[in-house]
DNA sequence: TCGTAATCGAGACGGTACGTCGTGTCTTGCC
DNA sequence: GGCAAGACACGACGTACCGTCTCGATTACGA
C-alpha cells in the first residue's frame, strides 16, 4: 500500500497555498523512516532528506513532532480496522483487539504508536495533543461498545472510564514491550475480564 | 531526603576501584535533573555537569542511558513501597497501587518511570532491560499476590500473566499520560475486575 | 587590523549560502585564541566558543584544522610583505627574510606557522595540504628570486630547489624553536651563503 | 633491533628504586607506538597500554612527554651513526648527513624526531628541554666538524652558528615534510654551499 | 494585468548532546 | 618507596539533530 515513493523530480511551490504533493511526500518519508529505524530513527532531518522537503515545509504544517507521527498513524489506519458492534461486548473486544494488534503488526503503526507515546513523555504538548486528540478519536468505537453495553445493563455506567484504561493500558502494555506476538493468546481472557458483568 | 548536593570539590579517585562518593553524586544529579526536566532534559551531559562528574565515570558504569535511570528508581524506592498481603486480593492490590502512585508522585520516581519507558522505545538494549530486568524485580509482589489468590482458588492459574498485564497496564496508562490524580478514584473498580473470580 | 570582535547577537543564516559574518567571526577568533595559547591551546571547541560559532559551522567550512590554520595565516598576510626583487639576490633575501620574521613576530602568524607545522606531524591530510597548498603558494616570490638569479647566470639552474630548501629550513629553524630574536643578526650571513654564486 | 616486547608477565616493584625492566618496557612501547602511529598515535595512555606499565610510572620517571622522546630517540641512536672527521668539510658533511636520512629512514627515529619537534610546538618544557638537552647534544658532531674547519681557516668562526643552523634547518625541512627520499639528491649541493669557503 | 504574498527546496546558522579518547592525578595493595 | 592497575574530573574530538532563518524560484489571487 501507498505506492507513494517517487524519486521527487523538485516539487516547487503551487502558489500560497498548501502542496498535496509535498505533504504527501513527507507523511511517506516519515513512514518509511519509522518503518526503518522506529523512534530511534525518527528525525526532522531524516524525515526532510528523504522526502526532498525543506525543514520549514515540515515544520511550517506539523507544530511538533507529534503531530507529524500522528497524520502518520492516521495516513495508515483510514479505514483499516474492523469496527465490530455485535451486541456482544467480549466478543467485540476481542475482534477489535485482533484487528488493532494485526494492524499495529502489518504496518510500522506499531513503531509509530511506540513512538508518539516516547514523544508525549518529553514533549508536554505532544502528550496533550495525545490526550485530547489523539486518543479520543482512536477510542472512539471502542466508547460505544462500552456505552452499548451500559445501555443494555451489562456494566455499570460509572465503570467506563475505568473498563476503558484497563483495555488501553493492556495494549499499551504489550505494544510498549514489543511483545504483540506473545500477548496475543491472552486477547480473549483479557477482554473477558474487562467486559464482565458487574457482579453485583 | 538524599541530602547529597554538596559543591564537590572535586572527586579523587581512590584507586583502581569505583568510588562510592561518584557513584552516589551521579544518581543524586540524575534525579535532580529529571525531577526538573523530566525525560526531555535528562541527558548525560546534564547529570555530568550536575554531578561534577567526568561523562566517561558515568558511561564506565552505566553502560545505556537505561541502566542509569534503573538505578536512579532503586535508589528512590528502597523500601518506601507497602507490601500487603492480607489474602484479599483486591485489597490488596488497591493498597499496593495506592502506595505506588504516592510514591510517583511524591518523587521524581514517576518521571524516572515514564523515562525508562519513553528510553525502551527508542534503544532495544533499553527495552531488554526494561523487560529482562526491570518488570520482573518491580512486579514480583504483585506475582505473589495473584499466585497466592490463585493457590487459594480464586482465579485461574492460567490467567495469572493475563491479570498482571492488565494490572500493569492500568498502572501505565494513568502514569504515561500523566495523570495519575485523575485516574486515583478508578483504582478499587478497576482492582476489582482485576482481580475478579473466576466466572465458573 | 581586524577590529571584529563585536559580542556578536546571534548570527542567524543568511539562507543556503557561506555566512561571511561567521566566516570573518571564526577567523578571528581563531587568531585571537593561536595569540593567546599558541598550539596548545587551539582547538575547535575553543575557537567556536569565542567565535560564538557552532562546532559544525566550523567543521563545514573547514574539514581539517590545517585548513583553518592557513586561513587564519592567509587572512593575516594579505599584503603585507615586502617582495623585493632589486636583481641583488642576497639583499633581496635579506630584505625578504626581515620582513617576514616582522611579520610573524609582530601578528600571531609566527605561531600560527608553528601550529600548522605541528598539526602536519600527527595528520597526513594537514601534511598534503602544507606541502601542495600552502608552501608553494608563500615560497612564490622565493622562487622567482631564485630562477631570476638562475637567469643572470649567478646560480645554477639545477641548484634553485637545493637553495630554497636551504632558504626554508633557514627559517624553520629558528621560528620552530622560537629563537627569531636570537637568530635576526645570522640573517645576512645565511643569506649569502643560500646566495653564493656558483663557484666554478 | 630491540627484540624487546615479551608479553610482561607482570613487573612488580623490585623496591624502592627504579625497575630496568619498566624502563626497557616502556622505552620499547614507545617506539613501537610511534613506529605505527607516529606522532597522532603517541600518547601517554597508549604506550602505557602497550608496556603492561601503570601511566604514573611513566610519568614519574619522564616529566614530560619530551623527556620521554627523547629517550626512545636515544635508545634507538646508540652509535649507529658514523661520525666522519676527514678534514673535507663537505665531505664530512655529507656522509654524515646520509648516514642520519639512512638511520631516520630505517628506525622509527625519522617519526620520533618529528614528534618531538611537534610537541615542542605546544609545550614550552619541551621547547627548552628541545633547546638545551637534546639539539646541543646531538649537533655535537657536527660543531666539532665546523670548529675544526674554522681552525683551518676554512670558514669564519664567527659563521659557525649560522652554518649549523643552516645545517639542521635543510634537515627539518626535509624530515618535517617527510620528505627524505625526494632530498637525498640534493644533499652534496646543500652540503656543499654550507660549507662553503670564507669568500674574500 | 500585475504586483503581492505565501509556498516550495535548499541548506546555513548557533546550539546541545552524543559516546570516545587522552590528560595528569590519585589510591590501593602487592612486592 | 617502586610497581601495575585503573578510577577520577576534565575537556576535546567529530557528528547528528534541533528549530530558526534567509534565499531565490514559483505560482495563485486580489487590486
Amino acid at each position: 500500500m501507498s505506492g507513494i515513493d517517487q524519486p521527487t523530480p523538485r516539487r516547487a511551490s503551487i502558489g500560497a497555498k498548501r502542496s498535496p504533493a509535498s505533504e504527501a511526500a513527507i507523511l511517506a518519508a516519515a513512514r518509511a523512516v519509522l518503518a526503518e529505524g522506529g523512534y530511534a530513527g525518527f528525525s526532522i532531518d531524516a524525515v526532510s532528506r528523504r522526502a526532498g522537503a525543506g525543514k520549514p515545509t515540515i515544520y511550517r504544517w506539523w507544530k511538533t513532532r507529534a503531530d507529524l507521527l500522528m497524520d502518520v498513524y492516521d495516513a495508515e489506519k483510514a479505514s483499516m480496522l474492523t469496527q465490530p458492534m455485535t451486541g456482544d461486548l467480549t466478543g467485540d473486544l476481542v475482534a477489535y483487539t485482533e484487528g488493532l494488534w494485526d494492524f499495529w503488526s502489518a504496518t510500522p503503526s506499531g513503531r509509530t504508536f511506540r513512538a508518539l507515546i516516547a514523544e508525549a513523555q518529553s514533549n508536554s504538548a505532544a502528550l496533550d495533543a495525545l490526550r485530547l486528540k489523539f486518543l479520543p478519536k482512536r477510542t472512539l468505537h471502542l466508547s460505544k461498545l462500552f456505552t452499548a453495553a451500559a445501555g443494555r445493563g451489562e456494566i455499570a455506567e460509572s465503570e467506563i472510564e475505568t473498563r476503558l484504561a484497563l483495555y488501553i493500558g493492556f495494549n499499551w502494555y504489550y505494544v510498549l514491550t514489543d511483545r504483540l506476538d506473545e500477548g496475543r493468546a491472552a486477547i480473549p481472557a483479557a477482554m473477558s475480564l474487562i467486559a464482565a458483568p458487574a457482579s453485583r
